[in-house]
RNA sequence: GGGCCCGUAGCUUAGCCUGGUGGAGCGCACGGCUGAUAACCGUGAGGUCCUGCGUUCGAAUCGCAGCGGGCCCA
């Protein structure tokens, strides 16, 4: 039986008790078990890192991706969705490190890798743990039991069979490069690991003694004086030209000096000098032929044995001198340059960031304080041409905000460049939304990718599976567990971590013994193999034949040179396929503001307070709707408050007929809409069609993601179609107390409305759809579905789909609306009837909505009749007053026109208004007998409205209120009046909505008293009023006494239980 | 500096693809309703459609340039 529901929305309390349903129905597992029939939909869950709590952005993903996910289950899907984590990383590192109290790698070695190791397992899964929590409690189904983890050893098998596999089609490398280096975690970093902000630095100009010529410098510019120990050659631009010239001091000193021709303002003025003289000028091109001299070279012995030559770059720009410094060991454009003249990659710089035994003097000091130390060198050796400073854009490591420096490193690379082809193929065979999000966004990403640096120098990530001989270098790359303990015939199992993976030695073919390079796997490597990992892949392959690949992805805009790249480049070393068949790309939350979300702006919202303030239907409603998934979401409090009162309003239309249904029994199972199908009202008959075009609409929406669009067509059919309509429509039926057909009808039609109402807004509002199911279905029959989310989602019922209904209806609407709008010009309550109202239709089909709808139109507007004029007509009982225009008549008719002026005030307007409309003249006859011809224009037209008579524009037409009262109209009104009165009093006393009362009615006023005395038993029945005691002289008494001001007229009214 | 996206009422947004007098919701003001009631309805005020230039008879809509915001890159 369904039951009655007293209780106002309650986020909390339905959604505690609908998580607890869940977890002891095991309706999660039912649901996929249900489902194991269907078409397979494989989803990869993008891992989010285990940071230890959830934000906005993580909470909107999520969302999105139980919301689709459970679209696509009620769609009759069978889904893979694995919820993963993502748990290696510097991150977690780096917070272990600051727990410990370390400060370098030094302070981890002492520790003890495995230690370290143990304390990063532990930290990551404990946050798992918590984050978890908050998803379920996001109503987030996925089977949180179950889910991926990066750091397990079959998921680290993943990341070790695809190497392997980048190793059998020679796209691994490995070499030196210029790399982004953190001095502090003294690892490799990848660029998307880099934060960019403003710092000062140095900023100095340096001069190069040509060699072979008369004191002559070549000047270079740089905000890094501690790469010049490192600086081997000069780069200028091939398509500029260079000048040498002589630079002349105040003092009359002079100095011989090279740098771009538009280029000598700035260096001179740099120099101070005061003027200059220009000896000669040359392209890029002959510079070439010239050779300098390191100005440190007495510091940095090796220097002394270098060839300094100078070589063309196009990114040199004429900036500052026009000519470049190269320090190929520290920076990526001077090592691409170095490697194509075959420089010699200088690189006196440590891990740690402290000069090495090849920079000479400078052994063991730190770079970045060897800056001034630097500077004063080059001062001493009358090489420094100017000093100051700049204040620019520089690179920091994210973790620990160190200033990174670039190093020349052996690092371990996959060749993108190789298979970047194959790469943009697949983009275009996957299916974007947006479409601008592949082709242009993507593909634009991709056009620019560069060889992946995979190799990190740290402890807490999945080992780089490369074995190398110690003694002839040979290499050995292992995909398994088993193919690593066989080959290295160990018999008992160990973990795929630092330092247990180092102790494991692989004898070699030459006699000696292969060892495991140092490094890990860059963590973007880790999150690349989910969708394999997540199969049990490479340990079972039954899973991936099954599944793979990925039917749909959905992750942030970030993603798109992250996780959408990662994946796709190792898929196609592994597979030579893209990983996923369709992405949807969606954007990031940022504040009410539009400014991004950080803890530094301290604007950050954390959606747990969302929740427990509004629940998480309310939470995920918002953010859904409130955007297209793919746009930025400007997190707004008012707007979730405007939503969780939307919500609020589906929640009281759902409870609103509950105590009727429950009161008469009804039994959905015993009756249907077939069985009631002559009972059915037009309204009834609108509103079944309108919810077939909301399925339809929302499926619409789905079918492009366009999650937004769903939600607002569900709510706004909630809001103006259920609430504000409907429902006011039907309110007098849920009142007949006998077992009426019409009544029934009503609540059939509610009970298929609601029915499929809850299915549609599941996937959106899980406990709210699964709290109504609860009640609807599952207390009339226990045989049901347990769970709204095993439903099948609504079909479209096509028999119920009636177009010209649902434009009837709006038309019957807006009529409704003005002549609202007119009782309001007259000042006219609701509640007192009037006799009439006109309606002056525009159309055909507004006049056919009017004739069809008569009896809602009659009911809402309370009116007792309607009178609707032809098309095109004129209610008769108008006045139409004849304006004439002076400025149109006069030109014509010059002395005349007075006359045409006021026999125009005479005539009958109608008559000339219709002639205006049929022939666009009409022949006036004036005041002399002489007639003249007016055409259209000469005169304009207002109507008079007769006395009590109120207007007001629908797009039916115009609406016309008949406001005057007969003694039988104000008798009912005044009824109406106490009727009310009389309500608002038993619901004071908190009565039982059918228990009979007692009232007494004292009016002194006789006349009044009279007209109400004609509708005695009106009152009666409708307060459900036994005794009824009515006079302009009784003593009123009662549990309940009040006075009343109605309309001008005292009473005094008292209630009691009978 | 580059790529992509966004900019419409105080706030959140529809309309933009396919040019023809800009629509909603929230908030505000006024009025109404009343057994859904701490709910609800109507009316009204409120717009340089980011700016400028161009195309066009006509631009929120198309093009170009700029400004502001976001993500990514340099």
């Amino acid at each position: 039986m369904i039951k009655e529901i007293i209780a106002k929305y309650d986020a909390e309390k339905i959604e505690t008790k609908v998580m607890q349903f869940w977890e002891d129905s095991d309706a999660y597992l039912k649901t996929r078990e249900l489902r194991k029939t269907g078409r397979k939909f494989f989803f990869v869950d993008g891992p989010p890192y285990t940071t230890g709590h959830i934000h906005l952005g993580t909470a909107w993903n999520k969302i999105i991706k139980d919301s689709i996910l459970r679209y696509y289950s009620m769609n009759n899907r069978y889904i893979l969705e694995r919820p993963g984590w993502d748990m290696h990383g510097l991150p977690i590192e780096v917070k272990v490190e600051g727990v410990l109290g370390f400060k370098s790698k030094k302070d981890i070695e002492t520790f003890g890798v495995e230690n370290f190791i143990a304390k990063c397992k532990e930290f990551a899964i404990t946050q798992k743990q918590a984050m978890t929590e908050q998803f379920q409690r996001l109503g987030v189904w996925m089977q949180w039991t179950d889910p991926y983890m990066t750091l397990k050893d079959d998921y680290i098998e993943a990341a070790w069979w695809t190497l392997k596999k980048a190793y059998e089609k020679d796209l691994l490398d490995v070499g030196k490069r210029s790399v982004n280096w953190c001095p502090r975690c003294e690892t490799a970093i990848a660029d998307s690991e880099v934060e960019y902000s403003e710092q000062i630095d140095p900023s100095i100009y340096v001069k190069f003694r040509i060699k072979n010529c008369e004191e002559t410098f070549i000047v270079i510019w740089t905000t890094t004086p501690w790469t010049i120990p490192a600086n081997v050659a000069v780069a200028v631009n091939p398509d500029v030209k260079y000048s040498k010239f002589r630079a002349i001091r105040q003092n009359g000193s002079k100095e011989t000096l090279i740098t771009a021709t538009d280029m000598i303002k700035n260096v001179l003025q740099q120099g101070r000098y005061i003027d200059y003289e220009v000896l000669e000028t040359m392209a890029g091109e002959d510079l070439t032929k010239l050779e300098y001299e390191s100005p440190v070279g007495d510091l940095v012995p090796i220097q002394n044995k270098i060839k300094h030559g100078i070589y063309l770059a196009d990114f040199v720009t004429i900036e500052n001198t026009g000519c470049v410094h190269l320090a190929p060991g520290h920076g990526m454009e001077d090592f691409n340059i170095g490697v194509k003249y075959c420089l010699p990659i200088l690189c006196p710089v440590g891990s740690n960031g402290t000069y090495t035994s090849e920079a000479g003097e400078y052994e063991g000091k730190n770079v970045r304080e060897a800056n001034t130390i630097v500077i004063k060198d080059l001062k001493e050796r009358n090489r420094l041409f100017a000093e100051g400073t700049v204040t620019h854009r520089y690179g920091h490591c994210w973790r620990c905000k160190t200033p990174i420096i670039y190093l020349a490193t052996e690092q371990w690379f996959l060749k993108i460049t190789e298979i970047k082809e194959k790469m943009l193929e697949e983009i275009d065979s996957v299916d974007w939304y947006p479409d601008w999000a592949g082709s242009a966004r993507f593909r634009t990403w991709v056009e620019g990718a560069r060889d992946w640096c995979i190799s990190r120098q740290r402890y807490w990530g999945i080992p780089i599976p490369i074995w190398k001989c110690r003694k002839c270098g040979k290499l050995e790359i292992i995909g398994t567990k088993a193919e690593l303990l066989e080959k290295a015939n160990i018999g008992e199992d160990i973990e795929l971590h630092r330092p247990y993976v180092d102790r494991v030695l692989i004898p070699c073919e030459c006699g000696g013994e292969k060892m495991r390079i140092e490094d890990v796997f860059d963590v973007w490597f880790d999150s690349a193999v989910a969708s394999w990992a997540t199969l049990q892949f490479p340990q079972t392959r039954e899973k991936f034949d099954e599944w793979w690949p990925a039917d749909f992805i959905t992750e942030g805009h970030d993603q798109t040179r992250g996780w959408f790249y990662s994946q796709l480049g190792a898929s196609i070393v592994g597979f030579e396929r893209a990983p996923y068949k369709s992405v949807l790309m969606h954007g990031f939350t940022l504040d009410a503001g539009g400014k991004k979300m950080s803890k530094s702006y301290g604007n950050v919202i954390s959606p747990l307070d969302i929740i427990d303030k509004f629940g998480a239907d309310t939470l995920r409603t918002y953010v859904l709707s409130s955007s297209a998934p793919w746009e930025d979401l400007k997190f707004n409090l008012e707007e979730v408050e405007t939503i969780h009162r939307s919500i609020n309003i589906l929640w009281n239309v759902f409870r609103f007929p509950l105590p009727y249904m429950s009161l008469d029994n009804f039994d959905p199972l015993q009756v249907s809409i077939d069985s009631i199908k002559h009972a059915l009202r037009k309204e009834d008959r609108w509103i079944l069609s309108r919810v077939q075009s909301v399925i339809k609409a929302v499926d619409e929406a789905m079918k492009g993601y366009l999650l937004h669009k769903a939600v607002r067509e569900i709510l706004e059919f909630t809001i103006e179609d259920l609430s504000r309509w409907y429902i006011q429509l039907i309110r007098p039926r849920t009142w007949i107390e006998a077992d009426d057909p019409d009544k029934l009808a009503a609540y059939c039609v509610l009970y298929e409305i609601y029915t499929t109402l809850t299915k549609l807004i599941s996937p959106f509002m899980p406990y709210l759809a699964e709290e109504m199911h609860q009640n609807l279905i599952l207390n009339v029959d226990p045989n049901a579905l347990e769970s709204v989310h095993m439903c099948d989602w609504p079909k479209v019922n096509e028999a119920y789909l009636d177009s010209g209904l649902e434009a009837a209806m709006d038309t019957a609407r807006s009529i409704v609306e003005a002549a609202s709008n007119a009782r309001q010009k007259k000042g006219r309550k609701l509640r007192w009837p009037i006799s009439r109202i006109i309606v002056s239709p525009c159309s055909e089909d507004s006049a056919k909505a009017v004739k069809n709808l008569s009896s809602v139109l009659m009911d809402q507007t309370n009116s007792k009749a309607i009178v609707l004029i032809g098309v095109g007509e004129w209610w008769d009982e108008l006045g139409l007053e004849v304006i004439p225009d002076p400025g149109k008549i006069g030109p014509t008719f010059k002395k005349d026109a007075g006359k045409v002026i006021f026999a125009l005030q005479k005539i009958d307007g109608f008559a000339l208004k219709k002639a205006f409309f049929e022939t666009g003249e009409f022949e006036l006859t004036l005041e002399d007998g002489s007639t003249a011809i007016v055409t259209s224009g000469m005169a304009n037209f207002k109507e008079i409205l007769p006395i009590g008579i109120a207007s007001a524009e629908s797009n039916a037409g115009f609406v016309y209120v008949d406001t005057n009262l007969t003694p039988e109209l104000e008798a009912e009104g005044y009824a109406r009046e106490v009727i009310r009165r009389l309500q608002e009093m038993r619901k004071e006393l908190d009565l039982v909505i059918d228990e009979s009362i007692c009232a007494s009615v004292r009016i002194e006023d006789k006349r009044i008293l009279n007209l109400i005395e004609t509708m005695e038993s009106l009152i009666a029945e409708e307060a459900r009023v036994d005794v009824f005691d009515l006079g302009s002289d009784i003593d009123i008494s009662g549990a309940l006494v009040k006075n009343w001001d109605v309309e001008g007229i005292a009473m005094k009214m008292g209630i009691a239980k009978k």
